[in-house]
RNA sequence: GGAGAGGUGGCUGAGUGGUCGAAAGCGGCUUCCUGCUAAGAAGUUGUAUGGUCAAAAGCUGUACCGAGAGUUCGAAUCUCUCCCUCUCCGCCA
């Protein structure tokens, strides 16, 4: 949530800054609840202040007899006029955080303009495109090779839900370890935190309350399934205060990820591109303010390693206002390359938030001088997304014969395995 | 799931219905002292929000002792409900 102080006292910028992004937000309405809000208070903190006054003057024993009839009745009077105010206090207040916590974050100055996708900024390509003559889909190779088995996904679950066999069971797992090893040397503390969350971290993250149908929510516990490893790793330290001499803090984690997708019907319906479950490593920052843009930059240098050392071509687009996710302040995506679709494919997304989730989160440090807690800022990135990242290795190392060349980094996770075959017939179920 | 204990400031931990934003200790900050370090002495130190002020400081109002409701002129303190934590028992990978 932005700052109440900076709303109310630099409120063109702020809606300037606010208007670049899609969706037409304003902090007209919540300036308005502001001002009656502050109202209220002021009769509210009157009324409390006189009834301090009576009390003190039965404290004192200097209330004369003959008035404490007349106290008694004022302090009556007082308390009915105090239920009142604080019924309408408590629907302002009401109105006022949904509100507060419905405004998303304001772009970064360097955040381009632009409505969509289609105006964000390439601003780097690594690697070289490789030259497969008719390239296979990802789902084709998978299914040719045993790796993915949709349709009992389904069976077991719903549309969008798969199974990984044999190989593709193993790829996927020897990739969660090589990125976790890869950022753990890099100084990222590992955590494996709980995959359901309350409320609160929903909240402090960003997610609600505003996207509430995205999510999957255990309805009899008011828990949820983490959509990212980000949110309980940034609510580490929610109502927390944290020594300046211990930032930044780096965490990477792997969770399992839960998404309904909702509005994404027609989108990527084959393959395992979107799915409602999926696998990804995350890396998460904790930082100064001072110092969060570098750390940006770190991190998103942190993830594009993973696609460099599993030899994917990819490249780094800067997004614009209108595509920015709502807490975001600015963000890269890492877009890996698919030969089947001819194009990029988003598989990282690096964001800076600035102390947009910090304040949502009450995430603080005290300064090494011993001032007043501040807000820190929070940072995170995917280190990568591992389904996709598998599908990229299926399209990219697919060879004339059908197999699959796997990167050289991964052979040590898997036994030795340097290509995947075509299923042996020892395998105790073809997969469809 | 059953029984019991408890939730107080950055942390530990006192707290009699009014003198309690709250003892004490630790930690932090400032100053002093010792050649440095260690140790010591004195002082200071919660958060949020409003007013006063050009601003800061200062002064001052209000709220906050897990959450909500109640009793009372007045609640950290008494009552009720809820949430959470801990201990023991049961169950369980």
């Amino acid at each position: 949530m932005l700052d109440l102080k900076l709303i109310r006292e630099e409120t063109e910028q702020v809606e300037k800054a606010l208007a670049r992004r899609n969706g037409g937000f304003t902090i007209a309405p919540l300036l308005e609840l502001d001002k009656d809000h502050r109202k209220v208070l002021a009769d509210w903190e009157a009324l409390n202040r006189r009834s301090n006054e009576i009390s003190d003057l039965f404290k004192m024993g200097k209330a004369a007899k003959e008035e404490i009839e007349a106290l008694r009745n004022e302090t009556k009077e007082i308390k009915k006029r105090r239920e009142e105010l604080e019924q309408t206090k408590r629907e302002i207040e009401e109105k006022f955080t949904l509100q507060q916590l419905s405004i998303p974050n304001t772009p970064d100055p360097a955040v381009p303009d632009g409505p969509d996708e289609t105006a964000n900024v390439e601003v780097k390509v690594w690697g070289e495109l490789p030259k497969i003559v008719n390239p296979k889909h990802h789902y084709e190779l998978g299914a040719d090779l045993g790796v993915f088995d949709f349709e009992r996904g389904v069976k077991l679950a719903e549309s969008r839900f798969t199974v990984l066999m044999h190989m593709g069971a193993r790829i996927e797992r020897a990739l969660m370890n090589f990125m976790l090893d890869m950022h753990g040397g890099k100084g990222y503390q590992e955590v494996f935190p709980p995959i359901l969350v309350n409320r609160d971290c929903m909240i402090g993250t960003g997610q609600l309350p505003k996207f509430e149908g995205d999510f999957y929510k255990c309805v009899d516990d008011e828990l949820y399934l983490v959509p990212t490893a980000e949110v309980p790793v940034t609510n580490l330290y929610r109502d927390e205060i944290l020594e300046e001499a211990n930032l930044p803090i780096y965490h990477c984690a792997y969770t399992p990820n839960f998404r309904r997708e909702a509005g994404a019907a027609g989108k990527d319906t084959r393959g395992y591109i979107r799915q409602h479950q999926f696998n990804k490593v995350e890396i998460v920052k904790f930082a100064l303010p001072e110092s969060s843009e570098e750390e940006h930059e770190k991190l998103t240098r942190d993830a594009e390693a993973v696609l460099e050392a599993l030899e994917l071509p990819y490249r780094r687009v800067l997004l614009c206002a209108g595509d920015m996710g709502f807490c975001a302040r600015k963000c890269y995506d890492l877009e890996v390359w698919f030969p089947a679709q001819d194009k990029y494919r988003e598989i990282s997304s690096c964001s800076n938030f600035g102390d947009f989730q910090a304040r949502r989160a009450n995430l603080r440090y005290r300064p090494a001088d011993g001032g007043k807690p501040k807000y820190l800022h929070t940072l995170n990135g995917s280190g990568l997304a591992i389904g996709r990242t598998l599908a990229a290795i299926l399209e990219n190392g697919q060879q004339p014969d059908g197999s699959v060349k796997l990167p050289k980094a991964l052979v040590p996770y898997l036994g030795g395995i340097t290509h995947l075959q075509k299923q042996e017939k020892s395998s105790p179920v073809e997969a469809k």
